[in-house]
DNA sequence: CTGAAAGCGCTTACAG
DNA sequence: CTGAAAGCGCTTACAG
């Protein structure tokens, strides 16, 4: 029955002091005696007094509370980008409420206004390929691509495509088989022109899981023996679980990897490590963009007092691009010598 | 310079009548005539307004918010179960909050405190291992085990244990090696228990991974060509990633799946049909269990008017263990008859 | 250095 | 069937 949790005019009726001492106190904004203010704070501490949030959104009109959108599950990627953006936002303050876009591309939408209906100060969007973010007077934060319209940051994907490119290059594969999965996707486009950047003076085909998919059905074979039959002894995959799928496939096929083809992946996931052989991938530098992306949002936010009509201008960040790391592992070896049975190459 | 967005009142004053009218109009709560209200609701559309959560919130204590707390990632398995909580909790006409109970296990209870500080109505929590989840006035609904202390639903891992032992059983393996992760893991050791249960004829070695792996370092070999030759034809996994993990060293060391032996895992990560060969696998029904935590967590919000100090008790749903389903795929196999090649039994 | 007062936008008894 | 009024908990000029 005691009150469970007090509130600012109780503890001030407690203290005997006025609410505006109280929560100038706290908040540290009015000057007052030192002594006078520790007191406060330390009967604040005692009775557990908890601000509400409510209170102090309605008074302030800011909610302290940004949204986060993200593409259906299936990109084992989002966890990682959800947890940096939670970390930053967090030490910055504010709580992160997430919203899905799911599988129908309108969703993208709705989750959009239906975070601005819950008052959220900002929005942290990964969009769904092929979607276009709609203008807001609420600033978003887009992560996509360097060249996304109105991007924020992201991975520099296209040199990370570039890295792997001239690191099998360099192993001496003259044809390189480029997997991808959906052309409609930015960043996997970003990925593989990064990768054909590098390759000028290489054989190279690009295969698309989707439309293979198309024809097969879902989780069809890739024909990869086939390739490598035909000369192709890297397999470029633009993320790792394809990569993963093309490795299984060629293993079970009595391909040994690396002696007869390479495999490399994108994104680093948790057990691109802990497989054999372990994958030679690109990783991400996930606190740096959420970091970005988080400080670019907030200051977009702040600079926004103005309550007017206008579409909130885009959020730019200190730098749009950031590094991949090339992470080399036994998947990834030199170029059988004759392409065609790689123990003529160790033998050699 | 317009009003950007109409609140309550500039609403009424535009429509010519109270302010109290436009609110019963719009929540259908007093008793109006339903043409004024009809004219009130088309007002309300025409001029986009949008109510105001913080005025809502601090007028009803209640936010309409759900906290969702999951451990660190390393589980891809959290991204599905975000999704299901964010769609249900969308559903049910609240906003999900997200905190991450990091590395450190202290970490779990700062989350907790910080979306209480928050404000959040309820919480739903998947507990890191090893850890309690404290006890808060705050209604919190647990997914973990149906033994552990306080849960309120999840899947039931000991029958799905079950369930793949009595599958390989049947397909004739004598000597199957359960393979964990981590034995400070309730789920894992429900699902481990539930193997066991399963495998009383057979003959079952049981090996932890952080075991091997404190002492020969992270992503070290599992040795499981050596548990191979011991006549070990099925390989038991707790989760999807180990599978894969077990899948690739076979397979790298020549071991043909699922001929010369048969793997199985847990989950059903979205890769798992995708890998060469697809993946046996127990899944979820993450639909379900999120629909059972919710309801049961939002009744328990519902009860709980009165805002006394003790804690809140425990949040039971209607179900408290939610059958898995068995997906038999090609990387289970009878057993090599004779243990020890495949081709024998191929020949017989 | 401290306090009285207004007001953010809403909902809910209550009065007419 | 509709309206006037109180009040949720806070912060912020402003007055003393």
């Amino acid at each position: 029955m005691k009150p469970s949790r007090p509130n600012l005019s109780e503890l001030a009726r407690h203290l005997g002091v006025s609410i505006a001492t109280v929560s100038n106190a706290l908040s540290g904004k009015g000057r007052l005696s030192p002594e006078l203010a520790r007191r406060i704070r330390d009967a604040a501490d005692k009775l557990g007094y908890v601000p509400s949030q409510a209170g102090r959104a309605l008074r302030t009109g800011r909610s302290g509370v940004l949204g986060l959108v993200l593409p259906d599950i299936g990109n084992p990627l989002y966890p990682e980008i959800a947890q940096e953006i939670e970390r930053v936002a967090t030490g910055a303050g504010y709580g992160v409420l997430i919203a899905n876009s799911r599988d129908e591309i309108a969703a993208q939408d709705k989750a959009i206004f239906q975070l601005i209906e819950r008052g959220v100060d900002g929005i942290v969007i990964v969009p769904r390929r092929g979607t276009t973010v709609p203008e807001t007077r609420c600033p978003i934060a887009i992560i996509d691509t360097p060249t996304t319209p109105r991007n924020t940051v992201s991975a520099d994907h296209f040199a990370g495509g570039a890295e792997v490119a001239g690191h099998l290059a360099a192993l001496g594969h003259g044809r390189v088989l480029l997997i991808g999965d959906d052309p409609s996707s930015n960043v996997q486009n970003a990925r593989i022109s990064g990768m054909r950047s590098k390759l000028s003076g290489v054989e190279t085909e690009t295969i698309w899981i989707v439309e293979l998919e198309a024809r097969h059905g879902k989780g069809c074979a890739l024909g990869l023996a086939d390739w490598r039959k035909r000369g192709f002894t890297a397999f470029a995959c633009v993320s790792d679980p394809h990569a993963l799928r093309a490795l299984t496939e060629l293993q079970s096929a009595g391909i040994a990897i690396p002696a007869e083809a390479s495999i490399t992946g994108f994104d680093n996931l948790q057990w691109s490590s802990f497989i054999s052989p372990p994958l030679t991938t690109l990783k991400m530098n996930m606190p740096e963009i959420a970091t970005l992306a988080l400080d670019a949002l907030v200051e977009a936010i702040q600079s926004r007092e103005t309550s007017d009509d206008t579409p909130s201008p885009p959020v730019t960040a200190r730098k749009a691009a950031v590094p991949m790391e090339l992470v080399i592992r036994r998947s990834s070896g030199p170029a059988p010598s004759a392409g065609f049975s790689q123990e003529e190459s160790k033998h050699a």
